[in-house]
DNA sequence: CAAAAGCGTTGTCATAGGACAACTTTCAGG
DNA sequence: CCTGAAAGTTGTCCTATGACAACGCTTTTG
Protein backbone atom coordinates (compact mmCIF):
# COMPACT_ATOMS: atom_id res chain seq x y z
CA UNK A 1 0.00 0.00 0.00
CA UNK A 2 2.95 2.55 1.46
CA UNK A 3 5.78 1.26 -0.23
CA UNK A 4 6.40 3.84 -3.14
CA UNK A 5 5.79 6.59 -0.40
CA UNK A 6 7.87 4.82 1.83
CA UNK A 7 10.75 4.72 -0.58
CA UNK A 8 10.06 8.48 -1.63
CA UNK A 9 10.33 9.87 2.01
CA UNK A 10 13.63 7.40 2.45
CA UNK A 11 15.11 8.70 -0.76
CA UNK A 12 14.96 12.49 1.43
CA UNK A 13 16.18 11.58 4.86
CA UNK A 14 16.67 8.27 6.39
CA UNK A 15 14.40 7.46 8.57
CA UNK A 16 13.17 4.69 10.84
CA UNK A 17 10.18 2.29 10.31
CA UNK A 18 7.83 3.84 13.01
CA UNK A 19 8.49 7.33 11.65
CA UNK A 20 7.31 5.68 8.15
CA UNK A 21 4.37 4.71 9.82
CA UNK A 22 3.12 7.77 11.60
CA UNK A 23 3.61 9.65 8.26
CA UNK A 24 1.68 7.17 5.90
CA UNK A 25 -1.05 6.45 8.75
CA UNK A 26 -1.98 9.81 7.22
CA UNK A 27 -2.87 9.43 4.00
CA UNK A 28 -5.86 8.10 2.21
CA UNK A 29 -5.43 5.72 -1.19
CA UNK A 30 -7.66 8.17 -3.88
CA UNK A 31 -8.47 6.27 -7.80
CA UNK A 32 -9.39 8.59 -10.22
CA UNK A 33 -10.48 8.16 -13.99
CA UNK A 34 -9.18 9.80 -16.54
CA UNK A 35 -9.47 13.75 -16.44
CA UNK A 36 -11.00 13.43 -13.26
CA UNK A 37 -10.89 16.94 -11.48
CA UNK A 38 -9.12 17.03 -7.92
CA UNK A 39 -9.09 21.02 -7.68
CA UNK A 40 -11.54 22.75 -9.61
CA UNK A 41 -10.78 27.06 -10.01
CA UNK A 42 -12.46 29.04 -7.12
CA UNK A 43 -11.77 26.14 -4.98
CA UNK A 44 -9.70 26.07 -1.73
CA UNK A 45 -6.90 23.07 -2.36
CA UNK A 46 -6.97 21.09 1.18
CA UNK A 47 -4.97 17.81 -0.19
CA UNK A 48 -1.68 17.23 -1.08
CA UNK A 49 -0.74 14.21 -3.46
CA UNK A 50 1.58 11.59 -3.57
CA UNK A 51 1.33 10.07 -7.10
CA UNK A 52 1.63 5.96 -7.19
CA UNK A 53 0.97 5.29 -10.52
CA UNK A 54 -0.41 7.50 -13.07
CA UNK A 55 0.17 11.59 -14.10
CA UNK A 56 -1.46 15.15 -12.80
CA UNK A 57 -1.81 18.42 -14.21
CA UNK A 58 -1.66 21.69 -12.86
CA UNK A 59 -3.07 24.72 -15.29
CA UNK A 60 -4.48 28.13 -15.59
CA UNK A 61 -7.25 29.30 -17.76
CA UNK A 62 -6.32 32.89 -19.31
CA UNK A 63 -8.41 35.68 -19.82
CA UNK A 64 -8.62 34.48 -23.73
CA UNK A 65 -9.74 31.41 -22.15
CA UNK A 66 -6.26 29.83 -23.21
CA UNK A 67 -5.00 26.88 -20.98
CA UNK A 68 -1.49 27.63 -19.44
CA UNK A 69 0.37 24.48 -17.91
CA UNK A 70 2.10 25.34 -14.80
CA UNK A 71 3.83 21.66 -14.21
CA UNK A 72 3.18 18.47 -14.96
CA UNK A 73 3.39 15.56 -11.86
CA UNK A 74 4.11 12.07 -12.86
CA UNK A 75 4.57 8.87 -10.51
CA UNK A 76 7.17 9.08 -7.34
CA UNK A 77 6.36 12.29 -6.95
CA UNK A 78 4.23 14.91 -5.00
CA UNK A 79 1.92 17.99 -6.29
CA UNK A 80 -0.87 19.92 -4.96
CA UNK A 81 -2.15 22.92 -6.32
CA UNK A 82 0.46 25.04 -4.29
CA UNK A 83 -0.29 28.31 -4.49
CA UNK A 84 -3.99 27.86 -2.83
CA UNK A 85 -3.08 25.11 -0.52
CA UNK A 86 -0.19 27.12 1.07
CA UNK A 87 -2.14 30.48 0.57
CA UNK A 88 -5.26 29.04 1.57
CA UNK A 89 -7.01 31.37 -1.04
CA UNK A 90 -9.74 30.33 -4.04
CA UNK A 91 -7.57 28.57 -6.62
CA UNK A 92 -6.73 29.87 -9.91
CA UNK A 93 -5.35 26.56 -10.88
CA UNK A 94 -7.06 23.59 -11.85
CA UNK A 95 -5.87 20.14 -10.70
CA UNK A 96 -6.88 17.29 -12.57
CA UNK A 97 -5.28 13.78 -13.22
CA UNK A 98 -4.31 12.78 -16.89
CA UNK A 99 -4.87 8.72 -16.72
CA UNK A 100 -6.47 7.06 -14.30
CA UNK A 101 -4.21 7.33 -11.43
CA UNK A 102 -3.81 5.93 -8.02
CA UNK A 103 -2.99 8.05 -5.56
CA UNK A 104 -2.52 8.63 -1.64
CA UNK A 105 -3.55 12.01 -0.04
CA UNK A 106 -2.99 14.12 2.65
CA UNK A 107 -5.60 16.86 4.21
CA UNK A 108 -3.43 20.23 5.15
CA UNK A 109 -4.31 19.69 8.58
CA UNK A 110 -2.62 16.31 8.79
CA UNK A 111 -0.43 17.89 6.27
CA UNK A 112 1.18 20.91 8.48
CA UNK A 113 1.05 18.84 11.33
CA UNK A 114 3.99 16.11 10.17
CA UNK A 115 5.64 19.33 9.21
CA UNK A 116 5.77 20.74 11.85
CA UNK A 117 6.02 17.49 14.16
CA UNK A 118 8.25 14.82 12.01
CA UNK A 119 11.72 16.44 11.05
CA UNK A 120 12.02 13.92 8.06
CA UNK A 121 8.51 15.44 6.48
CA UNK A 122 9.27 18.81 7.06
CA UNK A 123 12.94 17.84 4.72
CA UNK A 124 10.63 15.94 2.36
CA UNK A 125 8.22 19.27 2.00
CA UNK A 126 10.94 21.53 1.97
CA UNK A 127 12.82 19.69 -0.60
CA UNK A 128 9.87 19.32 -2.90
CA UNK A 129 9.40 23.43 -2.76
CA UNK A 130 13.30 24.04 -3.15
CA UNK A 131 12.81 21.76 -6.32
CA UNK A 132 9.81 23.34 -7.69
CA UNK A 133 11.19 26.95 -6.97
CA UNK A 134 14.21 26.02 -8.96
CA UNK A 135 12.24 24.18 -11.84
CA UNK A 136 10.05 27.31 -12.00
CA UNK A 137 13.41 28.98 -12.88
CA UNK A 138 14.77 27.01 -15.24
CA UNK A 139 11.24 27.47 -16.87
CA UNK A 140 11.65 31.03 -16.73
CA UNK A 141 15.08 31.23 -17.91
CA UNK A 142 14.48 28.76 -20.87
CA UNK A 143 11.12 29.83 -22.54
CA UNK A 144 11.37 33.87 -22.42
CA UNK A 145 14.12 34.19 -24.68
CA UNK A 146 14.00 30.36 -26.76
CA UNK A 147 12.07 30.31 -29.79
CA UNK A 148 9.70 27.85 -30.39
CA UNK A 149 11.82 25.19 -31.92
CA UNK A 150 14.37 25.33 -29.22
CA UNK A 151 11.93 25.02 -26.76
CA UNK A 152 10.40 21.70 -27.95
CA UNK A 153 14.31 20.34 -28.17
CA UNK A 154 14.61 21.74 -24.60
CA UNK A 155 11.65 19.37 -23.25
CA UNK A 156 13.18 16.49 -25.53
CA UNK A 157 16.40 16.97 -23.49
CA UNK A 158 15.08 17.66 -20.08
CA UNK A 159 12.16 16.23 -19.68
CA UNK A 160 11.55 13.52 -22.34
CA UNK A 161 8.74 11.79 -20.63
CA UNK A 162 5.90 14.31 -21.58
CA UNK A 163 6.29 13.80 -25.18
CA UNK A 164 5.93 10.33 -24.90
CA UNK A 165 3.13 10.66 -22.29
CA UNK A 166 1.21 13.42 -22.61
CA UNK A 167 -0.94 14.98 -25.09
CA UNK A 168 -0.12 17.37 -27.85
CA UNK A 169 -2.16 20.04 -26.61
CA UNK A 170 -0.74 20.22 -23.10
CA UNK A 171 2.50 19.95 -23.87
CA UNK A 172 1.68 22.75 -25.81
CA UNK A 173 0.04 24.69 -23.03
CA UNK A 174 3.26 24.00 -21.17
CA UNK A 175 5.72 25.35 -23.79
CA UNK A 176 3.56 28.49 -24.13
CA UNK A 177 2.31 27.79 -27.93
CA UNK A 178 -0.53 26.88 -29.53
CA UNK A 179 -0.99 23.13 -30.33
CA UNK A 180 -1.16 23.62 -34.32
CA UNK A 181 2.17 25.97 -34.00
CA UNK A 182 3.47 22.53 -31.52
CA UNK A 183 2.30 20.35 -34.66
CA UNK A 184 4.46 21.77 -37.28
CA UNK A 185 8.17 22.71 -35.08
CA UNK A 186 7.26 18.74 -34.80
CA UNK A 187 7.03 18.01 -38.33
CA UNK A 188 9.84 20.18 -38.58
CA UNK A 189 12.71 18.60 -36.85
CA UNK B 1 22.52 48.17 12.50
CA UNK B 2 20.35 45.87 12.51
CA UNK B 3 17.28 46.96 12.81
CA UNK B 4 15.68 46.43 9.77
CA UNK B 5 16.49 43.54 9.48
CA UNK B 6 14.77 42.12 12.64
CA UNK B 7 11.95 44.08 11.52
CA UNK B 8 11.83 41.40 8.53
CA UNK B 9 12.14 38.72 11.18
CA UNK B 10 9.56 40.36 13.06
CA UNK B 11 6.92 40.05 10.74
CA UNK B 12 7.72 36.66 9.94
CA UNK B 13 7.29 35.11 13.60
CA UNK B 14 7.22 36.10 16.49
CA UNK B 15 10.66 35.91 17.91
CA UNK B 16 12.52 37.32 21.60
CA UNK B 17 15.56 39.66 21.98
CA UNK B 18 17.70 36.43 22.10
CA UNK B 19 16.64 34.94 19.54
CA UNK B 20 16.69 38.10 17.03
CA UNK B 21 20.67 38.62 18.62
CA UNK B 22 21.43 35.20 17.76
CA UNK B 23 20.56 35.50 13.92
CA UNK B 24 22.02 38.80 13.49
CA UNK B 25 25.46 38.24 14.94
CA UNK B 26 25.96 35.90 12.36
CA UNK B 27 25.59 38.58 9.39
CA UNK B 28 28.15 40.86 8.45
CA UNK B 29 27.78 44.23 6.77
CA UNK B 30 28.32 44.86 2.98
CA UNK B 31 28.63 47.78 0.99
CA UNK B 32 28.17 47.55 -3.29
CA UNK B 33 29.03 50.14 -5.80
CA UNK B 34 26.74 50.53 -8.99
CA UNK B 35 27.12 46.99 -10.54
CA UNK B 36 28.92 45.30 -8.21
CA UNK B 37 29.09 41.59 -9.13
CA UNK B 38 28.61 39.56 -5.90
CA UNK B 39 27.82 35.93 -7.47
CA UNK B 40 29.58 35.57 -11.29
CA UNK B 41 28.80 32.80 -13.97
CA UNK B 42 30.72 29.63 -12.91
CA UNK B 43 31.13 30.51 -9.50
CA UNK B 44 29.71 28.52 -6.08
CA UNK B 45 27.42 31.08 -4.31
CA UNK B 46 28.11 30.89 -0.84
CA UNK B 47 25.95 33.81 0.56
CA UNK B 48 22.41 34.91 0.98
CA UNK B 49 21.60 38.76 1.35
CA UNK B 50 19.39 40.70 3.03
CA UNK B 51 18.52 44.46 1.58
CA UNK B 52 19.18 47.34 3.92
CA UNK B 53 18.95 49.59 0.96
CA UNK B 54 19.21 49.47 -2.68
CA UNK B 55 18.45 46.78 -5.46
CA UNK B 56 19.72 43.57 -6.78
CA UNK B 57 19.39 41.70 -10.04
CA UNK B 58 20.02 37.89 -10.20
CA UNK B 59 20.62 37.06 -14.14
CA UNK B 60 21.62 34.55 -16.87
CA UNK B 61 22.81 34.86 -20.06
CA UNK B 62 21.87 32.69 -22.92
CA UNK B 63 23.34 30.75 -25.85
CA UNK B 64 22.93 33.77 -27.88
CA UNK B 65 24.54 36.43 -25.19
CA UNK B 66 21.00 37.70 -24.17
CA UNK B 67 20.26 38.65 -20.53
CA UNK B 68 17.71 37.04 -18.98
CA UNK B 69 16.28 38.71 -15.61
CA UNK B 70 15.46 35.65 -12.61
CA UNK B 71 13.82 38.36 -10.30
CA UNK B 72 14.96 41.33 -8.83
CA UNK B 73 15.29 42.23 -5.14
CA UNK B 74 14.28 45.42 -3.44
CA UNK B 75 14.81 46.66 0.16
CA UNK B 76 13.79 44.66 2.85
CA UNK B 77 14.16 41.49 1.50
CA UNK B 78 16.59 38.46 0.96
CA UNK B 79 18.09 37.30 -2.03
CA UNK B 80 21.41 35.04 -3.17
CA UNK B 81 21.81 33.12 -6.74
CA UNK B 82 19.70 30.35 -5.18
CA UNK B 83 20.12 27.28 -7.52
CA UNK B 84 23.97 27.45 -6.86
CA UNK B 85 23.38 28.19 -3.33
CA UNK B 86 20.91 25.23 -2.76
CA UNK B 87 22.85 23.18 -4.96
CA UNK B 88 26.03 23.97 -4.29
CA UNK B 89 27.16 23.76 -7.91
CA UNK B 90 28.72 26.77 -9.88
CA UNK B 91 25.88 29.10 -10.92
CA UNK B 92 24.73 29.50 -14.18
CA UNK B 93 23.49 33.29 -12.75
CA UNK B 94 24.87 36.38 -11.68
CA UNK B 95 24.22 38.30 -8.74
CA UNK B 96 24.97 41.89 -8.89
CA UNK B 97 23.80 44.90 -7.46
CA UNK B 98 22.00 47.45 -9.70
CA UNK B 99 22.35 50.51 -7.12
CA UNK B 100 24.55 51.37 -4.77
CA UNK B 101 23.54 49.28 -1.72
CA UNK B 102 24.16 48.67 1.78
CA UNK B 103 23.06 44.59 2.62
CA UNK B 104 23.88 42.14 5.17
CA UNK B 105 25.44 38.87 4.33
CA UNK B 106 25.09 35.40 5.89
CA UNK B 107 27.52 32.77 4.41
CA UNK B 108 26.02 29.27 3.73
CA UNK B 109 27.49 27.53 7.06
CA UNK B 110 25.76 29.87 9.44
CA UNK B 111 22.72 30.14 7.41
CA UNK B 112 22.09 26.38 7.17
CA UNK B 113 22.88 26.45 10.89
CA UNK B 114 20.04 29.00 12.00
CA UNK B 115 17.72 27.11 9.74
CA UNK B 116 18.37 23.57 11.48
CA UNK B 117 18.86 25.35 14.86
CA UNK B 118 16.35 28.14 15.31
CA UNK B 119 12.54 27.50 14.62
CA UNK B 120 12.02 31.42 13.87
CA UNK B 121 15.27 31.02 11.18
CA UNK B 122 13.76 28.05 9.25
CA UNK B 123 10.59 29.97 9.10
CA UNK B 124 11.91 33.09 7.59
CA UNK B 125 13.68 30.74 4.77
CA UNK B 126 10.75 28.77 4.53
CA UNK B 127 8.42 31.73 3.67
CA UNK B 128 10.71 33.46 1.54
CA UNK B 129 10.92 30.01 -0.38
CA UNK B 130 7.33 29.79 -1.00
CA UNK B 131 7.24 33.05 -2.17
CA UNK B 132 9.52 33.12 -4.58
CA UNK B 133 7.92 29.53 -5.87
CA UNK B 134 4.54 31.22 -6.38
CA UNK B 135 6.41 33.95 -7.59
CA UNK B 136 7.52 32.35 -10.24
CA UNK B 137 4.78 30.19 -10.60
CA UNK B 138 2.84 33.53 -11.22
CA UNK B 139 5.28 34.83 -13.92
CA UNK B 140 4.56 31.61 -16.02
CA UNK B 141 1.42 32.12 -15.96
CA UNK B 142 1.30 35.69 -16.71
CA UNK B 143 4.28 36.01 -19.31
CA UNK B 144 3.79 32.49 -21.26
CA UNK B 145 0.57 33.51 -23.23
CA UNK B 146 0.35 37.24 -22.87
CA UNK B 147 1.46 39.34 -25.62
CA UNK B 148 3.85 42.19 -25.12
CA UNK B 149 1.47 45.16 -24.06
CA UNK B 150 -0.54 42.71 -21.77
CA UNK B 151 3.06 41.77 -19.78
CA UNK B 152 3.93 45.88 -19.41
CA UNK B 153 0.55 46.55 -18.20
CA UNK B 154 0.55 43.77 -15.43
CA UNK B 155 4.45 44.53 -14.25
CA UNK B 156 2.61 48.55 -14.10
CA UNK B 157 -0.01 46.46 -11.97
CA UNK B 158 1.82 44.17 -10.03
CA UNK B 159 5.40 45.17 -9.76
CA UNK B 160 5.16 49.14 -10.55
CA UNK B 161 8.32 49.87 -8.50
CA UNK B 162 10.05 48.15 -11.06
CA UNK B 163 9.54 50.45 -14.04
CA UNK B 164 10.40 53.67 -12.04
CA UNK B 165 13.45 52.10 -10.55
CA UNK B 166 14.83 49.88 -12.98
CA UNK B 167 16.46 50.57 -16.09
CA UNK B 168 14.49 49.71 -19.27
CA UNK B 169 17.17 47.13 -20.43
CA UNK B 170 16.72 45.09 -17.43
CA UNK B 171 12.92 45.24 -17.36
CA UNK B 172 13.06 44.20 -21.08
CA UNK B 173 15.13 41.33 -19.97
CA UNK B 174 12.60 40.43 -17.31
CA UNK B 175 9.59 40.55 -19.37
CA UNK B 176 11.34 38.27 -21.96
CA UNK B 177 11.27 41.25 -25.04
CA UNK B 178 14.41 43.30 -26.05
CA UNK B 179 14.71 47.01 -25.22
CA UNK B 180 13.04 48.23 -28.28
CA UNK B 181 10.57 46.74 -28.51
CA UNK B 182 9.78 47.64 -24.47
CA UNK B 183 10.49 51.54 -26.10
CA UNK B 184 7.58 51.18 -28.51
CA UNK B 185 5.20 49.69 -26.49
CA UNK B 186 5.73 52.15 -23.29
CA UNK B 187 5.31 54.37 -26.47
CA UNK B 188 2.28 52.98 -27.06
CA UNK B 189 0.33 53.27 -23.77
C1' DC C 1 35.98 69.64 -19.00
C1' DA C 2 36.20 66.51 -22.78
C1' DA C 3 35.76 62.13 -24.67
C1' DA C 4 33.68 57.86 -24.64
C1' DA C 5 30.52 54.55 -23.44
C1' DG C 6 26.00 53.21 -22.56
C1' DC C 7 21.02 53.84 -22.69
C1' DG C 8 16.62 54.96 -24.72
C1' DT C 9 14.02 56.04 -28.89
C1' DT C 10 12.54 55.40 -33.44
C1' DG C 11 12.59 53.63 -38.11
C1' DT C 12 12.76 49.79 -41.59
C1' DC C 13 12.55 45.11 -42.74
C1' DA C 14 12.01 40.09 -42.19
C1' DT C 15 9.90 36.27 -39.94
C1' DA C 16 8.04 33.26 -36.19
C1' DG C 17 4.03 32.07 -34.73
C1' DG C 18 -1.03 33.11 -33.69
C1' DA C 19 -5.90 32.81 -35.63
C1' DC C 20 -8.83 30.35 -38.22
C1' DA C 21 -10.45 26.72 -41.04
C1' DA C 22 -10.68 22.19 -43.34
C1' DC C 23 -9.47 17.78 -43.10
C1' DT C 24 -7.76 13.27 -41.10
C1' DT C 25 -6.77 10.27 -37.34
C1' DT C 26 -7.32 8.44 -32.85
C1' DC C 27 -9.62 6.39 -29.17
C1' DA C 28 -12.97 6.32 -25.27
C1' DG C 29 -17.22 4.59 -24.09
C1' DG C 30 -21.25 2.36 -25.19
C1' DC D 1 -16.67 -3.57 -32.68
C1' DC D 2 -18.90 1.05 -33.83
C1' DT D 3 -19.31 5.69 -33.63
C1' DG D 4 -18.90 10.40 -32.40
C1' DA D 5 -16.08 13.68 -30.21
C1' DA D 6 -11.68 15.13 -29.35
C1' DA D 7 -6.97 15.48 -30.86
C1' DG D 8 -3.67 16.21 -34.33
C1' DT D 9 -2.17 17.98 -38.98
C1' DT D 10 -1.67 21.22 -42.49
C1' DG D 11 -2.68 25.31 -45.18
C1' DT D 12 -3.38 30.43 -45.65
C1' DC D 13 -3.11 34.84 -43.95
C1' DC D 14 -1.65 38.52 -40.88
C1' DT D 15 0.50 40.75 -37.01
C1' DA D 16 3.69 41.18 -33.14
C1' DT D 17 8.18 41.38 -32.33
C1' DG D 18 13.16 40.45 -33.18
C1' DA D 19 17.32 42.17 -35.71
C1' DC D 20 19.75 45.92 -37.05
C1' DA D 21 20.95 50.61 -37.51
C1' DA D 22 20.98 55.67 -36.78
C1' DC D 23 20.61 59.23 -33.64
C1' DG D 24 20.38 62.06 -29.41
C1' DC D 25 20.74 62.24 -24.46
C1' DT D 26 22.84 61.02 -20.12
C1' DT D 27 26.38 59.29 -17.26
C1' DT D 28 30.90 57.95 -16.25
C1' DT D 29 35.71 58.49 -16.19
C1' DG D 30 40.23 60.13 -17.15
Amino acid sequence: MFTELENYIKSVDAVDQKTLDEITSRFKPVQTVRNEMLCNIGQVCNHFYFIKRGCLRLYEIDEKGNEITGYFALEESIISANTSFMLQKPSRDCLVSLEPSELLAINRKDFYELVNTVPAFAKVYHQFIEFAFIHSQMRIYSFLGMEGIDKLRWVMEHEPKLLTRISSKAVASYLGMTNSTLSKLRAKL
